[in-house]
DNA sequence: GGCCTTTGCTACGGAGGTGTAGCTTCAGCA
DNA sequence: TGCTGAAGCTACACCTCCGTAGCAAAGGCC
């Protein structure tokens, strides 16, 4: 009774250094995005999740935009560190069907690996006001690039090399990887990385065996 | 200044019977999808640009969730109607290549034809509260059926058929199609229809060739 | 030309989010 | 042990959107 006359007071949050908060409320956007999706990332919301007041949130990021731009940008970093491991570097050795199905694998293992990360990643496709997307589109022009690059040597001057649309091919092939990750993150028991793999492997074989008659 | 001591008093929106506003306010809602994005959708906004006030809008709708879930079955229903013609009926006599060619042209076609329409139904992959969902993802696996039986039919008791998992290939294909609509609504330039279509029609004699050696 | 139904409007109360100004608490250090 | 700066908090004013209750105008019908 003698504590309801007053605002209950609510307990002071334990003290971080900036760099410490700031991770901190970019783990609580991320977790809202996996639970509530994009639309629910908001400064209070944030805040409430990490436990904090809103000012806090105003210390560390301008806005909700702000803290939604750095969160896919660490998210994307910690994403492309992922696939290091799994883009070949040199791939002139290697049979090419097989490398190309490794990469799928290894980007199927990755999703799984780390599904809050993916999601956050792969889900939002048009969402986010345009300042967001521009990350995203750069690292996807990119492995687009890559990807293109790849072919192009492997075609090298094959009959019909020239034929082939390599660019847009790029886009077609780095889109169907993308959404198969989608499918297991939605589905993963339907979808499981091993039949999505499967996949990948025909295709590669189906596509060079065009180029091998 | 004898008008300024009293509210400015809105003038009063024509009178339409209950179908026409309805249709309106749908057309209204179609455009701030194409103009501002599927978030900035609300009773508010759609009231306004209609020229109208909110109860106006209650009238027909219960809330913005019902009204972007009757746009997109409009819609949706549009978009399929202008694919009808160009799914093939039967597709036991010509060359399946040529065949799939002209849905892929078809579809291009169509969403040039109307961007605006197809802008609503491509671009919100995520968005959408859910119940809107439903409706196109019941659509999408008709359409996914249809190709799988297609695909099916076509190959028959070819040797290695069994190996294609055709069902994910449906999925694959279907993304595909869909990424190049994706494509066409933002740069209609440099994705024009024949550069897609042409490689739709790669893929498919690539496909083939695979099952005819 | 007056009535009555239909359509639209004004006006309210409320929920939730934004961003900021100014006060409080904590912890480390002299 | 008391000061001080950094980190949090409260409180406010503002905005946008939501739904609804009750009033006002149009226009068809007799």
């Amino acid at each position: 009774m003698a504590r309801a006359q007053t605002t209950p007071k609510r307990p002071y949050a334990p003290r971080l250094p900036p760099a410490e908060r700031r991770e901190q409320l970019l783990d609580a956007a991320l977790e809202i995005i996996n639970t509530s999706g994009v639309a629910a990332v908001s400064v209070d919301a944030v805040a409430r999740l990490a436990g904090v007041t809103r000012p806090v949130v105003y210390g560390q990021f301008t806005d909700s935009d702000h803290l939604l731009r750095e969160l896919l940008e660490r998210e994307g970093e910690r994403a492309l560190a992922q696939l290091a491991d799994v883009i070949p570097a040199d791939l002139a050795d290697a049979d090419p069907a097989d490398t190309f199905t490794a990469v799928a694998r290894g980007f199927y293992d990755a999703v799984l690996a780390h599904p809050a990360r993916w999601r956050a990643i792969l889900l939002p496709v048009d969402t986010s006001p345009a300042p967001v997307r521009k990350y995203k589109e750069a690292a996807e022009a990119d492995l687009r690039a890559r990807f293109a690059e790849a072919v192009r040597e492997l075609l090298g001057d094959r009959p019909d090399a020239g034929r082939v649309d390599v660019d847009l091919l790029a886009h077609v092939v780095l889109s169907t990887l993308e959404d198969g990750g989608r499918l297991l993150l939605r589905d993963p028991a339907g979808y499981a990385p091993e039949r999505l793999t499967e996949l990948a492997r025909f295709l590669a074989e189906t596509f060079l065996h065009r180029f091998r008659p």
